[in-house]
DNA sequence: CGTCAGTTTGATCGTTGTCAATCAAAGTGG
DNA sequence: CCACTTTGATTGACAACGATCAAACTGACG
């Protein structure tokens, strides 16, 4: 069961679905949020902002995740969801979700699986950008973005997704500069391992791609467990 | 309510507390886990090992958390944990466990509370690693880790706590090598700032301190939530 | 007293950031 | 339909931050 699943058999009168167009926000760093939204179709992108101006794209959601809701209520959310393409979503006053959460301890269990994956996620980000080079993260990202997408790894040479973003997005994805990316995509490019242009992502040989995307695909389950 | 707590009042005949020596892990990255274990005392650190040999420590846990439990039962372990000193812990068969949550929803919400919190300590590790220099990255975790153990930022000159990481573990811990750190330590100690040595922090200048963690403490509630 | 883990320091190298200019594509308004 | 602007991509030259390698040093502990 999803979190989508479980609140439509509720079908609250109080929710609505809505478009909300490209480059727009649902809500923004530094403002209490008082919906949550359940993203049913588009891409989204959560980002901190610092001080300086620069900026980290935290995560890239995908379909039926629930956005927007943070633990405690009335406190300002530590990040943006910015629309990287037109999207529908689904959205419920923050006071009516909590009481539903209240009465329904499947939905308690939902919202836990969810925040504990994108726990894990978090986590291979962190290790992406703090232990790969430039190319092996770009790699990276992309490999999980296309599994996120095809819900399986690439197979065959020459497969395509669609692919919404810049490569300053992509950048601030894995804590490089935009010219950097443009840089290290290129290498791959010639590699002849990715190429990426006009939103579309092709995997031109699986094999190569994989592996730059720093796992080890000769036999699975090999992994030593040694003193770190 | 706290999840030990809760666990407490159960008092479940098959779980016990135990002694465990510095050095020692709880559980290792790759192999599946059959207990969990909510931390008593002591200082534990979650780390990641890739193909390379290279280490990123994801988190430093507190006691009161729950450590070994991941959402899919009989999945290997994507990280250890090991303990930096000398811990207690009381460990629940993870079969056990798994029918508490399902009897007791409020425990169901406690696991939802700590993935959540996780997760935001997750994307700030994200960001401090990404976006900033060494001496604000360094400066930044040892902030964390002061408030962890205080539980509010420091204020007097000189403020003083134990805290038993190496210099590579914070290294590992920031995505810096160990030699770049202690260089690093040296500027801060040489300014005046903190001092790190044989397991204890001092907090020189506060102020000074909560800048270099790229804090800005001038005037709370500032945030400006621009475009991205 | 010797060993070992951890820290410190120096010299050098490489990856990535910065700055700047150019270019292509897509809007936008006359 | 055509200037004009805007956004994103590309490339080059150069600088800087941090990694790497190596050696010496410290303190704890057997």
């Amino acid at each position: 069961m999803t979190i989508r699943g479980e609140l439509a058999e509720i079908s609250h009168p109080e929710s609505v679905t809505r478009f909300i167009p490209t480059g727009a926000e649902l809500y923004s760093q530094g403002e209490v949020c008082h919906r949550c939204f359940v993203l049913l179709d588009g891409w989204v992108a959560l980002s901190t902002l610092l001080d300086d101006g620069s900026c980290q794209i935290l995560d890239f959601t995908a379909p039926g995740a629930l956005l927007g809701f943070q633990l405690a209520p009335n406190v300002p959310m530590y990040h943006s969801a910015r629309c990287l393409t037109a999207v529908r979503i689904c959205a419920y006053p923050r006071s009516v979700f909590d009481k539903l959460v209240e009465r329904n301890s499947r939905l308690a269990f939902l919202l836990f699986r969810q925040a504990s994956s994108d726990e894990a996620r978090a986590h291979d980000h962190l290790v992406n950008v703090s232990l790969r080079a430039a190319r092996e993260r770009i790699a990276h990202l992309l490999l999980e973005l296309y599994v996120k997408v095809r819900h399986q790894l690439p197979i065959r040479p020459h497969e395509t997704i669609l692919l919404p973003l810049t490569q300053t997005d992509i950048g601030q994805a894995v804590g490089l500069t935009g010219v950097h990316v443009s840089r290290t995509l290129r290498v791959l490019r010639e590699q002849g391992i990715v190429r990426l242009a006009n939103h579309m992502l092709e995997i031109v040989d699986p094999i190569a791609f994989t592996r730059a995307a720093g796992l080890e695909t000769d036999a699975p389950g090999n992994r030593t467990a040694g003193t770190c």
